[in-house]
DNA sequence: CCAATCAGGACTGAACCGGTCCTATTACCC
DNA sequence: GGGTAATAGGACCGGTTCAGTCCTGATTGG
C-alpha cells in the first residue's frame, strides 16, 4: 500500500500554489486559496520552513515564500520534510527495541537496495513535474484549484 | 516515512527460507524455522498463495512450495500480495468519498508519475537481490536465520 | 474414519495519524 | 510605545488502521 500521509499531499498543493503567487503569502491566505483548513496549512508550512523549502517572515505583514524554484524541489524533499526520512522498515528509523542491542538484526540490510531505489526514484521527480501532470482545469485560475471536497463542507 | 507493513518483511523471510528448503513445507514447519509465530506465518502464506507466489497443497502431508525462482519474483509482487496494490494516495485506492462523485478531483493525476516511478523501482528488484544483500551470517545455515528478537522470547 | 493441513473470515488491542488548539515570540504600523 | 498581525512550537484528542490471534470449515492422506 505504501501509504503516503495526506499532509504531504497538502504540502504539494501549498507549494505549487505558492509558486503561482507573487511575494509573501500568509498561511490564512493560502488556506483560503487552497480550501485546506487553516490550522493544517499552518502546520504544513511550519514543517516546510523547518526544512528550508520555504522561508518565513514573522510579524505583521509576514508570511512564507519559496526558497527555490519548483523544478529544484524533488518530491523526496517534501516527503522527508513532512513524513520524516524515507525508509520502509521500522528497523531503520530508531525504534530501538532490541534490534541494535542484540547486535544481530535479521533484517539488517535486507531492505537497503529497496530503500535506495525508492529514494532515487523520488529524487528524480520535482514539483514542477507534478505541477505539469495536473489537469489544466486545476492549475490555479483563481481559487478553483484545490480540495473540492473541503469547499463542499462550507 | 513510507511505512511498509511488517507482514511484508515476514513474507520475504518466509519466501527466502522456502527457497532454501526442498520439497513441500508446512506452515508450522516454516514458523519453527523462521521464529515467526505460526498464525502469522499462516496468514502470510495464505496471502502469498492467493497471489500465486507459492502453490499450496491441502490435506495431510500438504504444505507450500515456491512457484518460481527467487530471481523471478520482484519485490513489488510481494508487497502487492500482502499490502494490496502499490499506490500512495487514498484517492487512488477507492476511498470513494466524494472524489469521483464530484467529477473534480484536485489531486487527480498529480501523484501518477510518482506512483509510476516507485512501481518501476520496486519491480526492478527481485527477492534474489534481497537475499544477496543479507549478511552471510543470516543466510540460513539451519535456523539461525530469522527474527532474533522472537527467539529471545522463547 | 481420523488426523493433519490449508482456506477464509471475524475479532481485539495497540499504535499511528490527522486535525485542532493554546501559548509564546517577532515584527510592522499607527 | 502600544496594538495588531503573523509565525513557532508545542500538547492534546478522536478516528482509523494494522498486527496478531482465533475459530470454523474444506480437503486429502493414511
Amino acid at each position: 500500500m505504501l501509504r503516503l500521509s495526506k499532509l504531504t499531499d497538502y504540502a504539494v498543493v501549498v507549494l505549487v500554489r505558492l509558486s503561482d503567487m507573487e511575494g509573501v503569502q500568509t498561511s490564512p491566505g493560502l488556506a483560503g486559496a487552497t480550501g485546506i483548513p487553516e490550522p493544517t496549512v499552518a502546520k504544513v508550512l511550519k514543517n516546510l520552513a523547518a526544512s528550508d523549502l520555504v522561508s518565513s517572515q514573522r510579524g505583521a505583514r509576514g508570511g512564507y515564500r519559496l526558497t527555490r524554484d519548483l523544478s529544484s524541489i524533488p518530491i523526496a524533499d517534501v516527503i522527508a520534510s513532512i513524513d520524516g526520512p524515507i525508509a520502509l522498515t521500522a528497523c531503520v528509523e530508531g525504534s530501538g527495541s532490541g534490534c541494535e542491542s542484540q547486535g544481530l538484526c535479521p533484517m539488517r540490510g535486507r531492505w537497503d537496495p529497496v530503500n535506495e531505489a525508492i529514494h532515487k526514484a523520488l529524487s528524480s521527480i520535482t514539483l514542477a513535474d507534478m505541477q505539469m501532470s495536473l489537469l489544466p482545469a486545476f492549475r490555479a485560475p483563481d481559487l478553483a484549484h484545490p480540495a473540492a471536497f473541503q469547499a463542499a463542507a462550507e
